[in-house]
DNA sequence: GCTGTGACTCCTT
DNA sequence: AAAGGAGCCACAG
Protein backbone atom coordinates (compact mmCIF):
# COMPACT_ATOMS: atom_id res chain seq x y z
CA UNK A 1 0.00 0.00 0.00
CA UNK A 2 2.24 2.97 -1.18
CA UNK A 3 0.09 5.49 -2.99
CA UNK A 4 -3.90 6.37 -3.05
CA UNK A 5 -3.78 6.57 0.82
CA UNK A 6 -6.74 5.47 2.25
CA UNK A 7 -6.06 7.73 5.09
CA UNK A 8 -7.01 5.94 8.00
CA UNK A 9 -8.03 8.09 10.90
CA UNK A 10 -6.41 8.59 14.07
CA UNK A 11 -8.11 9.17 17.41
CA UNK A 12 -6.00 11.99 17.35
CA UNK A 13 -7.48 13.49 14.94
CA UNK A 14 -10.10 15.96 15.75
CA UNK A 15 -12.38 14.68 12.89
CA UNK A 16 -12.44 11.42 14.14
CA UNK A 17 -13.40 12.88 17.89
CA UNK A 18 -16.03 14.66 16.98
CA UNK A 19 -17.58 12.56 14.90
CA UNK A 20 -17.08 10.02 17.76
CA UNK A 21 -18.51 12.27 20.50
CA UNK A 22 -21.59 12.63 17.92
CA UNK A 23 -21.93 9.05 18.00
CA UNK A 24 -22.34 8.68 21.52
CA UNK A 25 -25.00 11.32 21.87
CA UNK A 26 -28.48 9.32 23.06
CA UNK A 27 -31.57 8.61 21.33
CA UNK A 28 -33.72 11.60 22.72
CA UNK A 29 -30.92 13.98 23.54
CA UNK A 30 -29.22 16.81 21.94
CA UNK A 31 -25.99 19.05 22.80
CA UNK A 32 -24.68 21.60 21.09
CA UNK A 33 -22.11 22.28 18.84
CA UNK A 34 -19.54 23.71 21.40
CA UNK A 35 -20.39 21.48 24.16
CA UNK A 36 -19.46 18.61 21.11
CA UNK A 37 -16.40 20.80 20.48
CA UNK A 38 -15.39 20.31 24.59
CA UNK A 39 -16.12 16.87 24.97
CA UNK A 40 -13.91 15.95 21.68
CA UNK A 41 -10.91 17.99 23.71
CA UNK A 42 -11.61 20.73 21.51
CA UNK A 43 -12.50 23.83 23.37
CA UNK A 44 -13.67 27.00 21.48
CA UNK A 45 -13.82 24.91 18.16
CA UNK A 46 -17.34 24.69 17.39
CA UNK A 47 -17.26 25.85 14.13
CA UNK A 48 -15.10 22.49 13.46
CA UNK A 49 -17.52 20.45 14.50
CA UNK A 50 -20.20 22.34 11.73
CA UNK A 51 -17.59 21.74 9.63
CA UNK A 52 -17.32 17.75 10.00
CA UNK A 53 -21.15 17.16 9.98
CA UNK A 54 -21.98 19.38 6.66
CA UNK A 55 -18.61 17.44 5.10
CA UNK A 56 -18.83 13.82 6.58
CA UNK A 57 -21.08 11.17 4.78
CA UNK A 58 -21.18 8.84 7.24
CA UNK A 59 -24.12 6.87 7.50
CA UNK A 60 -26.72 7.08 10.30
CA UNK A 61 -24.91 9.71 12.02
CA UNK A 62 -27.31 11.61 14.25
CA UNK A 63 -26.62 14.83 13.05
CA UNK A 64 -29.42 16.22 13.79
CA UNK A 65 -28.54 16.29 17.50
CA UNK A 66 -26.48 18.54 17.64
CA UNK A 67 -28.14 22.25 17.55
CA UNK A 68 -26.74 25.73 17.98
CA UNK A 69 -26.64 27.51 21.70
CA UNK A 70 -29.92 27.58 23.84
CA UNK A 71 -31.11 24.63 21.88
CA UNK A 72 -31.65 27.02 18.85
CA UNK A 73 -31.71 24.81 15.40
CA UNK A 74 -28.77 26.20 13.19
CA UNK A 75 -30.37 26.16 9.98
CA UNK A 76 -32.85 28.82 8.42
CA UNK A 77 -36.02 28.43 9.71
CA UNK A 78 -38.53 26.72 7.23
CA UNK A 79 -35.48 24.89 5.45
CA UNK A 80 -35.22 21.80 4.09
CA UNK A 81 -32.31 21.26 6.85
CA UNK A 82 -34.19 22.88 9.48
CA UNK A 83 -37.90 21.23 8.93
CA UNK A 84 -35.49 17.84 7.98
CA UNK A 85 -34.10 18.25 11.50
CA UNK A 86 -36.83 19.02 13.65
CA UNK A 87 -38.82 15.91 11.85
CA UNK A 88 -35.86 13.57 13.34
CA UNK A 89 -36.17 15.44 16.86
CA UNK A 90 -39.55 14.92 17.47
CA UNK A 91 -39.95 11.59 16.04
CA UNK A 92 -37.76 10.76 18.56
CA UNK A 93 -39.48 12.42 21.50
CA UNK A 94 -37.42 15.46 21.41
CA UNK A 95 -39.81 18.85 23.05
CA UNK A 96 -39.40 21.83 20.75
CA UNK A 97 -40.40 25.05 21.73
CA UNK A 98 -40.88 27.63 18.47
CA UNK A 99 -37.09 26.91 16.82
CA UNK A 100 -35.91 25.57 20.46
CA UNK A 101 -35.20 22.30 21.55
CA UNK A 102 -36.02 21.95 25.68
CA UNK A 103 -32.66 21.81 27.02
CA UNK A 104 -33.60 21.20 30.25
CA UNK A 105 -35.18 18.19 29.30
CA UNK A 106 -33.00 16.68 26.94
CA UNK A 107 -29.94 18.18 27.25
CA UNK A 108 -27.04 15.98 27.25
CA UNK A 109 -24.72 15.13 28.90
CA UNK A 110 -26.53 15.67 31.97
CA UNK A 111 -25.26 17.20 35.15
CA UNK A 112 -25.26 13.87 37.16
CA UNK A 113 -23.74 12.12 34.10
CA UNK A 114 -20.79 14.41 33.87
CA UNK A 115 -20.30 14.50 37.57
CA UNK A 116 -20.08 10.81 37.74
CA UNK A 117 -17.18 10.22 34.77
CA UNK A 118 -15.37 13.08 36.99
CA UNK A 119 -15.98 10.75 40.06
CA UNK A 120 -15.63 7.69 38.94
CA UNK A 121 -13.67 8.32 36.04
CA UNK A 122 -16.21 8.00 32.80
C1' DG B 1 -0.71 31.19 -0.61
C1' DC B 2 -4.42 34.40 0.15
C1' DT B 3 -9.19 35.45 0.72
C1' DG B 4 -13.97 34.86 1.74
C1' DT B 5 -17.30 31.90 3.90
C1' DG B 6 -19.68 29.59 7.45
C1' DA B 7 -24.28 23.50 10.41
C1' DC B 8 -20.44 28.46 15.99
C1' DT B 9 -19.98 30.82 20.54
C1' DC B 10 -19.08 34.35 23.78
C1' DC B 11 -18.85 39.05 25.35
C1' DT B 12 -20.11 43.81 25.14
C1' DT B 13 -23.14 47.53 23.90
C1' DA C 1 -34.17 42.01 22.52
C1' DA C 2 -30.82 42.83 19.19
C1' DA C 3 -26.56 43.96 17.05
C1' DG C 4 -21.54 44.28 16.58
C1' DG C 5 -17.09 42.23 17.19
C1' DA C 6 -13.58 38.95 18.45
C1' DG C 7 -11.93 34.28 18.51
C1' DC C 8 -11.76 30.06 15.81
C1' DC C 9 -10.07 27.66 11.53
C1' DA C 10 -11.25 23.99 7.66
C1' DC C 11 -12.46 24.43 2.98
C1' DA C 12 -13.13 25.99 -1.67
C1' DG C 13 -11.82 28.92 -5.36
Amino acid sequence: MRSAKPAPVKLSDPHARILEVVRRIPRGCVCPYGEVARLAGLPRRARLVGTVLKTTAEKNLPWYRVLGANGRIAFPVGSDAYLRQVARLKKEGVRLKGQRVDMQRHAWPREEESLDKLLWGG
